[in-house]
DNA sequence: TTTATAATTGCAAATCATTTGCAATTGGAG
DNA sequence: CTCCAATTGCAAATGATTTGCAATTATAAA
């Protein structure tokens, strides 16, 4: 919802990312870097579609961004179980890696912090015989406020 | 994979569940419970229709009996992120929350008992202000055996 | 700056899992 | 056995996401 960093300390550093694999720096991608960045949550494809500056591009061009965005590592999906992707920016540095709670009635996404005991999650991956073992972890409940208007939807 | 428990048991149980919602037990739904409790991993939808017995049904039963079953708690749908539900049969007295360690390459699915700190969850509900928090945790890795046919798939 | 060309985009059609409208069928209470 | 709400089959509708293809464009090289 904020902006942190200046927005323009991302375009050099996509830029690079972009470059360092034979891409161009084209519109859209500028434009959803920038949507991203000053969206701190997690935004599915039409969210930042909408968000489009004048002129914008075709959804199948947020599609196609997103999906090129994250495989250069500069874009994280998430998904909350709605059968919807998500995407939000990382931070340079950050993997990315970290939770949200998500309110069932009204959607409202927080960042969570705390992560599954990484010793617990070793040791899932060594009974299993796995070499390396990740996880995906979302929090559900009903927020404050959707608590308060019993019934109604923020 | 394996059928514990008599498989017999688990019809009347069923029954109660149904009439007491003035619900029917119709062939279709007799079966899906039957098939569900011999493969105990979670199913999709498509992988129960295909063990349907001869003269099986319409898919679009399969997708209105998992709905029905899971409604009224007989069953679990999963999401292990790819966009296809899944369904397990749940232990009666289980509440079916448990966890999956799945392969990314062949899709196998181990249960994971160990669950994300009771207390630590709490804690994230208390800092929120959520009444209640409950989670979605699957874990992700390359399964012993795709390991060794490194390339290939199991 | 101009050129050459691979990458990108718009658009429409295709996918894929899942849902739904509706008419025909059926389980099971009385 | 009767009756009727619950169920089912079928085909069409959904909704997110992907894809084929021809037109456009960013950009490295000349
Ligand atoms: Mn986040
Ligand atoms: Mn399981
Ligand atoms: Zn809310
Ligand atoms: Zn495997």
């Amino acid at each position: 919802m904020s902006h942190c960093s200046h927005p323009a300390a991302l375009l050099p550093e996509a830029s690079e990312c972009l470059r360092r694999d034979a891409r161009k720096i084209t519109g859209p991608r500028r434009s959803i870097l920038e949507i991203l960045h000053r969206h701190s949550h997690p935004m599915t494809s039409k969210e930042i579609f909408a968000q489009m500056p004048k002129g914008g591009c075709n959804l199948a061009t947020v599609y196609r961004s997103l999906h090129l965005l994250e495989s250069i590592g500069l874009v994280k999906r998430y998904d909350f179980g709605d059968n919807i992707a998500r995407f939000e920016l990382k931070a340079s540095g950050d993997d990315g890696h970290h939770h949200h709670l998500i309110c069932t009635r009204c959607s409202t996404v927080v960042k969570v912090e705390t992560c599954f005991p990484p010793e617990w999650e070793k040791q899932i991956a060594r009974e299993n015989g796995y070499q390396k073992v990740t996880h995906r972890l979302e929090f559900f409940g009903v927020c404050p406020r959707c608590a308060t208007q019993n019934g109604e939807v923020c």
